[in-house]
DNA sequence: GTCCCTGCAAACGTTTTGCACACAG
DNA sequence: CTGTGTGCAAAACGTTTGCAGGGAC
């Protein structure tokens, strides 16, 4: 598959701002649209959203039965090749996120996994402890306990 | 079966001070001595030592065949558990770092995943931006390239 | 009609576990 | 001697892939 430019839509913070919806992105890119596709797009669409595969496909299973987790693992991948998601792992698992256009971050609660994302000012490397490798990317997780676990311990 | 050359580890020398060996850490933890977790514990002996399960195993069966990588599991859960060593995910696997003294971060080559160990200054998270999280800790991650990577590109 | 997306199941790589035996303390 | 660490093999995961059939364009 080729890839398109990224589409910068809305640097910065997006203050709970709707962007253009991965489905309409994708149709427009010319992606082809079935109906398994569309329900796990849809289930990938919002903020704070980062879900596993297996998670995907319990929700995408509710809305159309006809799903299998095969094809939910092509289409994240594929969705993530095409640059819609960003993937990382958490505790071994591999979790997608739809907020591609917004650099950010992630705040994990360590108890029930709660993932938020963070904007946090990046941190540097000093030169001398680059031990000459161009840098391409940084990322940050913070851990801690979110408010409903703590209130629960 | 063949004899491979001795893996000298704990080559990579920094002009830090030199902290207890793990081994005796864990001798005088009471902690039960056997040739295999020995092996094992030597093996992670070091500094920018960043290895996944199957290459400890690889690496202690050079030095003592009578050792299964199911022992190698056992021993670097418990040596987890034990706070001897940091465990984090690279691509799926789950890599192992004896540095658990030196509070520090990770610097990793994008192309073969070589790791090292780097003290930037920590990210703050702005209080607005906790959602009422305890904030526990902060993990940072430099994805690059290495110098050795980058001229063979 | 042509591709390519799909479900199914099997394969895959990593990690864990059940069990009888061996050995450190 | 006793408790627990051990090897082996099988199972448990999460993820990928091969294949025949079906649906989007």
């Amino acid at each position: 598959m080729e890839s398109t430019p990224l589409v910068a839509v809305g640097c910065g913070r997006t203050g709970g701002l709707t962007l253009t919806p991965l489905i309409d992105r994708l149709r427009d890119r010319g992606w082809r649209l079935t109906a398994q596709r569309r329900v796990i797009a849809e289930t990938m669409t919002g903020e704070h959203v980062h879900l596993a595969a297996d998670e995907v496909f319990e929700r995408a299973r509710t809305v159309l039965p006809e799903v299998s987790l095969a094809t939910v693992y092509n289409t994240l991948n594929e969705l993530v090749s095409l640059g819609e998601l960003r993937e990382f792992t958490h505790e071994g698992r591999k979790r997608y996120d739809p907020n591609v256009a917004d650099r950010h971050h992630h705040l994990v609660c360590v108890a029930c996994g709660r993932t938020l994302d963070v904007h946090p000012d990046d941190p540097g490397l000093p030169a001398d402890q680059r031990h000459g490798f161009e840098l391409l990317d940084v990322e940050v997780t913070f851990r801690g306990r979110c408010p409903d676990c703590t209130a629960a311990a």
